[in-house]
DNA sequence: ATATATTACCACCTTTTTGTAGTATTTACA
DNA sequence: TGTAAATACTACAAAAAGGTGGTAATATAT
C-alpha cells in the first residue's frame, strides 16, 4: 500500500502485488483496520487506506501492536516475577538485545521504507 | 544444568528445576544432544554432560543450532531472490537490526550466564 | 541374573497458527 | 431499484508447534 501510490488500495489488488492468498489477506486487512493501523471503507470502490501518515507508522508500532505488548516485554525464559529488581539470569542481555533491535525498528517508518523502495529497491 | 554443579545431570533433575514436562525435556534433551551440544550417557547414572566447555557455547550458536541457520538468514519478507546485490526493501534494515542482536547474542556464553547466577541472579 | 534407573525411538494427541468457505453487509452506479 | 464490487463476520480445515505414552535399549548395582 505504502508503495503503490494509490489513493485507496482493495484487498484484490494487494492480492495481485503480493504472493499472499486472496481470502486471508483480506482477513488479515480487517485485523490491521481493527487495530488502527489502516482505515477500511466499505461497497464499490471501497478498499483501505492508512490511517496515519506513513511518517509516524514505525516498524517497532506494527510489531508491538500486532503481535502484543507482551511479546517483546516479558522474560524470555517465560518467568512471571522477572522484573529489574529480581531479574532472570537472561534479563539483562534480552534486554540488551531487544533494545538494539527495536532501536532500529523504532527509527524506521512505512516512509522510509516507501523512500528506499523508489531509489533502488527491486522488491 | 551450567548452573547446577553437577558432573551429570539426569532429565529427572532437570526437570525438578524447571518447569519443563519430563517427557518433554527428555525429547528436547535427547534433540540437543543429536545437535551436539551435549552428550548423553545411558543406563542407571546416566545423563547429559556439556560436549564442550561453557565458554564455547554462545546463545547465538544455540539459537542458528536448533531453530536453523536460515531462521536468522534468510529474507524477511520471504523473497527467495532477496539478496545483498538484489535486496527486498526490508533487506537492510532487517540486516541491521538482526546483526546488533546476534552481536549481543554471540558475545553472551552459558558461562557468562553462569557467572551472573552465582553473582547477583535469582531465577 | 535380575531389578532399577536411565536415555532412545516412534507414534500419537493437543494447541496454536495459518488459511478457506459461506454468507451477510455496504456502497456505487446504471 | 437492481447488480456488481467491495469489506465483515463466523465457523471450519489444514499445517505446525508443543506435548504425551508406550516400549525398547542400555548400563549399574546388588
Amino acid at each position: 500500500m505504502a508503495i503503490s501510490e494509490n489513493e485507496i488500495s482493495s484487498a484484490e489488488f494487494l492480492h495481485n502485488k503480493l504472493e499472499i492468498p486472496r481470502r486471508y489477506l483480506r482477513r488479515l486487512m480487517t485485523d490491521l483496520s481493527r487495530l488502527g493501523f489502516i482505515r477500511s471503507s466499505k461497497g464499490r470502490k471501497g478498499g483501505f487506506v492508512f490511517a496515519k501518515p506513513l511518517e509516524e507508522i514505525s516498524l517497532a508500532s506494527i510489531i508491538k501492536t500486532v503481535e502484543g505488548a507482551e511479546v517483546m516485554g516479558s522474560c524470555i525464559l517465560g518467568h512471571q516475577k522477572c522484573k529489574e529488581e529480581q531479574p532472570c539470569v537472561m534479563h539483562e542481555t534480552w534486554v540488551e538485545a531487544k533494545t538494539k533491535m527495536l532501536d532500529t525498528l523504532s527509527n524506521t517508518t512505512l516512509y522510509d521504507l516507501k523512500e528506499k523502495k523508489k531509489r533502488f529497491q527491486v522488491s
